[in-house]
DNA sequence: CCCCTCTCGATACGCTGTATCGCTCAATAC
DNA sequence: GTATTGAGCGATACAGCGTATCGAGAGGGG
């Protein structure tokens, strides 16, 4: 049965052991080795080490790596706050995009995870559970369809925003240097491309653009999809 | 030198051999692979193994795995249309935006990889000029900042969303059922958990929605984000 | 014609996820 | 109290991965 999902399963009895062992334990090991080293350092060996223990023992607790990755991901679910019930649809979904944000930045590794699976979770069916209803029952909204495809959208948005913002932080990191500093300075295929003149705005950005401060672009984009919603959504 | 790109270097000159090889010849054979089986199809030996090589006669051609994944996504971006200058912004960037899409329906495995790290290509960049030129310079967006305000919210919104309908395309294939039939019919699990009266919202979605075509929710999404951007750029 | 150099790719290494299955130990039956 | 059974744990092993290494072989110069 390929359907079964890791949170129907019973965790097995904790037994009598020098070290013991729980999925929490598990999913803590691994989401530390993750926020040290990036998803490369989650493997099972790894994990298991870092717990005293040998591989396959981790194989009574989840049942493929992938659960373990599931596991991760709700677990960082489980960290970012809700908005109170009650607190207006947009404010509401603005305290959700941010917190997804802060929780990625947290755990550069999420958004490599976050958008390319399924969330069954708990506290993912949580989180989803409170983005709609933020915007389920308001008159703005009046059907379950237009909650979902407000909701979706911002999420999409979200999702790609912070994946993109992430990326960008890895290729500064790895670079040594600021993605502008990299294309000003060095570069030379970059460089070398924006010297044929077949790229005059992208010249126009490397050389000319403010960058601003990652989170304001965020909020910015943020934003502008909020405003779209509300245009569509706006009492008569 | 980790920062040179694949780009920078020059092909190797093509030797007499009974199996001749080229970037193009290589990057076509993964893309097929990748196509065919998902991006799990694509390593060095399967990809010689189609070439009629071993693994090694690759790395004259590309240094590491992830320079033909650079390739392989350089690819895909040249296989999307770009709209004709002179296009309105609104359409250009939806012109964009579904041609995105389409590449991403042809090849599921390019949302695992875009959104996900630097784009430099040629392909790429041309893809990002023709973006950017489809606002820059109008009334409506006076600074290059504005600019690329726009088109990353868009580009944000277009990667979530894409990468977000192939996820859940591949939950239904291996499922073998519909999202809304797999937790309507089994999913013990997500059925116990909505019996459970926490996710009113959520319960509502499962029965009550109505599941719209994948393409109109992405056309729907896209016109909230358009808006968003047309309302705080509309000239006076 | 010989020797040197340089290139290419077969071999090999360390790693991965996980299937297999012998061992261990607890519980049951007598 | 002892013998037997059952289950489950985890060491071992396997197939595959990306790629470093380095010996063989080809091509060019003297």
């Amino acid at each position: 049965m390929p359907n079964e999902l890791v949170w129907d399963r019973p965790e097995p009895p904790s037994k009598p052991s020098p070290t013991p062992l729980s999925r929490d334990l598990i999913v803590s090991a691994a989401i530390r080795l993750a926020d040290e080293g990036g998803l490369d350092e989650v493997s099972l060996r790894k994990v298991a080490a870092a717990l005293n223990a040998g591989p396959m023992r981790l194989y009574g607790y989840i049942e493929t790596k992938d659960e373990l990755l599931d596991l991760m991901v709700d677990e960082v679910y489980g960290e970012i706050e809700l908005p109170a019930p009650g607190t207006g649809w947009r404010e509401g979904l603005t305290q959700i995009a941010v917190g997804i944000r802060a929780a990625a930045k947290r755990h550069e590794w999420f958004v490599d995870l976050v958008g390319g699976r399924p969330r069954r979770g708990p506290n993912s069916l949580r989180h989803m559970e409170a983005s709609l209803a933020t915007l389920a029952g308001r008159p703005e909204f009046p059907t379950i369809d237009h909650v979902l495809g407000a909701v979706g959208t911002v999420m999409a948005f979200v999702h790609g925003a912070v994946r993109g913002e992430v990326a960008e932080a890895r290729a500064e990191r790895s670079s040594g240097m600021t993605e502008e500093q990299w294309q000003r300075a060095s570069g030379p295929y970059i460089e070398r491309m924006l010297a044929t003149g077949e790229f005059p705005t992208l010249a126009k950005v490397v050389y000319d653009a403010e960058h601003t401060d990652s989170a304001a672009v965020f909020d910015i984009g943020l934003s502008y999809v909020l405003d779209g919603i509300a245009t569509r959504h706006t009492p008569a």
